[in-house]
RNA sequence: GCGCUCGUAGCUCAAUGGAUAGAGUACUGGCCUCCGAAGCCAGGGGUUGUGGGUUCGAUCCCCGCCGAGCGCGCCA
């Protein structure tokens, strides 16, 4: 009885397809666990597929394959249906087999065998200018369960978080900073409207003051706007004026550059490790961890960018037009071409993430998994095109796009606009809603699809989150076992021929599901389906509990009925343990 | 205007090209002298946006249309 039975229903299906079509034995054999329990424990649609190439009745085929399938003591029933589905009805200890199964391995049923393949997988990467908002949240929440499910599924997997520190959106970060700091000190400048005005902004501007006093303060308003346009009208919303502020803004870090000369790059770097810091201390309190945090800057320090763009000019891939250098996406399905390089020498964002990519391929990952906000889905092409173009294989990238998480408060849709200041921050929604239910949340539903989070009713409902349903059911088991007061090792000698109502066998197939849902999550870059396969399990759980009693007189009927809560409790943890939701024994 | 991602029960969402499209929620009615009622059982709820096509078979693949979100910078 060590055969897993659906292998071995593949070996008999493989026999009888040999001795009814041999020119045909490598048409693969398809099984599937039905939805309908009348359609039995696993069905093939073998004979529909070959009827067209056979040119014979499907139901007919499925007769003639029935007939030539080998006899097995693990199926109980072998029937043509429907179409000419071929049904197979397990025997009932082929069904309860996998209840020891997972009582022997513990956390390990469901492991993949190691499939020796390298895959990195980065997400959240948000521009550190600021807390993380609910948005970001989604991307952490997906990003960190695909990757558990990807390690769990077998693959070895690294996780990075891209920080984006260098660039203007940080020189904006360290003059909003700065500016709110000498305004301490009565230097009142009005506060460019591009900047970042969240109350953090000021926080650090605090911090400052307390630890250097006026260090950087020892100048005056007009110094800090010698030479800059000045601000238009606030009311105006036209091109010309927001290129004014964006000037303005441009000319006062500059100006914050000049006055500050070696402190800039101090108050710079303090913001940035204030709000790295911060994320970081965010994430890992959200169960969310990486193996490294990746710089931007490093890629210029380490002249990766400078070699990126010279690799593919070597390769014909750049040409010069008014100053600028552009890389010939075109050429590789790109709507239009890119600029790597502006006029004024500077690299743009989309050559360091050439550079970076070109570093991710350098260090022998096997298979590169970026998981993207869904605004970013047109940079797909042109990152893929500048793979391709030095000569990489650009089929070892995946891009996983997250759609929005749209959150409503009190009926309306909530601003997420970072530089605005107005945003619910994942901090707050954590506090409001708890890590779990936040977890499970933002991965109970695909990826691809818009998520509409209705931050009241994630509160005042909080306790109807289906989370508390899974969780619920692992504490119940919890509970019983404590009744029991037994050693759980005696489990291993319970009679499972005892287990033979409905419910338990439903229980049991559900189980046998298990390693299958993880392989399938981990192919479609899914983590919802090790969510939906919870809930499934804890349903069966909570029916069987309340249809059967498991602390009965019997001892043999007790102790394998122990035996498969024992094996749900312990598919239930390995399950949350993916998502990063905790088991409680108790709640 | 062009491109990407979508459109499934009142609401929030599932469904490797398979059989009668499923859960939760909300609504209705039952179940605690009995291992945890954050639970269970039963019920009503649908032309899968729409019109075609491919297929033995389409929520899924292809095309048109309608609608939503996002993107179309020498910003990041």
């Amino acid at each position: 009885m060590s055969a897993d039975p659906k292998l071995q229903i593949e070996k008999l299906l493989q026999a009888a397809l040999a001795s009814v079509a041999p020119e045909h034995v490598s048409t693969p054999i398809h099984l599937e666990r039905p939805k309908q329990a009348g359609h039995g424990d696993f069905a093939t649609n073998l004979a529909l597929q070959l009827a067209k190439p056979l040119k014979r009745n499907p139901r007919e085929l499925a007769a003639l394959l029935l007939a030539e399938l080998p006899a097995s003591g693990q199926i109980l029933k072998a029937e043509v249906a429907g179409a000419g589905f071929i049904n197979f009805t397990l025997a009932a200890d082929a069904k309860t087999v996998v209840v020891g199964e997972v009582l022997a391995r513990g956390a390990a049923f469901g492991r993949g065998a190691s499939k020796g393949v390298k895959v990195q997988v980065e997400f959240v990467s948000a521009n550190p200018t600021g807390p993380l908002h609910v948005g970001h949240g989604r991307g952490a929440a997906y990003g960190a369960s695909l990757a558990s499910v990807l390690d769990f599924a077998g693959y070895e997997v690294f996780r990075e978080y891209y920080t984006n520190d260098a660039g203007r959106q940080m020189d904006i970060l360290a003059l909003s900073t700065w500016l709110r700091y000498v305004a301490l000190f009565g230097i009142e400048v009005d506060f460019p409207p591009n900047g970042y005005q969240g109350d953090y902004v000021l926080g650090m501007a605090r911090e400052l003051r307390a630890a250097h006093a006026d260090r950087f303060a020892r100048i005056s308003a007009a110094q800090i706007l010698e030479g800059t346009p000045g601000l238009p009208d606030a009311a105006r919303k036209d091109d010309e004026a927001k290129d004014q502020r964006e000037a303005h803004l441009d000319a006062l870090i500059s100006n914050a550059k000049r006055l500050l000369g070696q402190d800039y790059p101090w108050v710079h770097g303090f913001a940035l490790n204030e709000q790295l810091g911060d994320c970081r201390e965010d994430l890992e309190s959200f169960g969310v961890h990486f193996d490294r945090w990746f710089s931007e800057k490093s890629l210029f320090d380490t002249g990766l960018v400078d070699r990126a763009v010279a690799e593919l000019e070597a390769r014909g891939h750049v040409y010069v037009q008014d100053g600028a250098k552009w890389f010939r996406s075109t050429s590789f399905g790109d709507e239009k071409d890119r600029v790597v390089q502006r006029d004024n020498g500077q690299y743009t964002y989309f050559a360091s993430d050439i550079a970076y990519h070109l570093n991710k391929f350098e260090r022998g990952f096997d298979r590169i998994i970026d998981v993207w906000g869904a605004d970013h889905h047109g940079y797909i092409a042109r990152v893929k095109g500048a793979v391709a173009a030095l000569g990489l294989p650009a089929d070892r990238l995946d891009v996983a796009l997250v759609q929005f998480a749209v959150l409503y408060k009190n009926g309306q849709k909530a601003s997420m606009s970072t530089r605005s200041g107005e945003f619910v921050t994942l901090r707050s929604l954590r506090e409001d809603v708890g890590n779990d239910a936040c977890r499970f949340f933002y991965v109970l539903r695909k990826s691809d699809q818009h998520l509409d989070f209705d931050l009241d009713l994630a509160k005042s409902q909080s306790n109807e989150n289906p989370v508390y349903y899974i969780q619920y059911a692992h504490a119940r088991v919890c509970s019983v076992l404590q009744q029991w007061g037994g050693d759980v090792s005696d489990l291993a000698s319970a009679d499972l021929a005892r287990l033979d109502n409905e419910r338990e066998l439903a229980l049991c197939a559900r189980l046998a599901a298990y390693p299958e849902v993880v392989q399938n999550a981990a192919s479609d870059y899914a983590p919802h389906q090790i969510a939906f396969y919870l809930k499934d399990l804890a349903g069966d759980f909570h029916s069987w509990y309340n249809a059967e009693r498991i602390l009965v007189d019997d001892e043999g009927l007790k102790l394998a009925r122990i035996a498969l809560a024992c094996a749900v409790r312990a598919v239930l943890a390995s399950g949350l343990r993916m998502l990063g939701v905790s088991a409680l024994e108790s709640m």
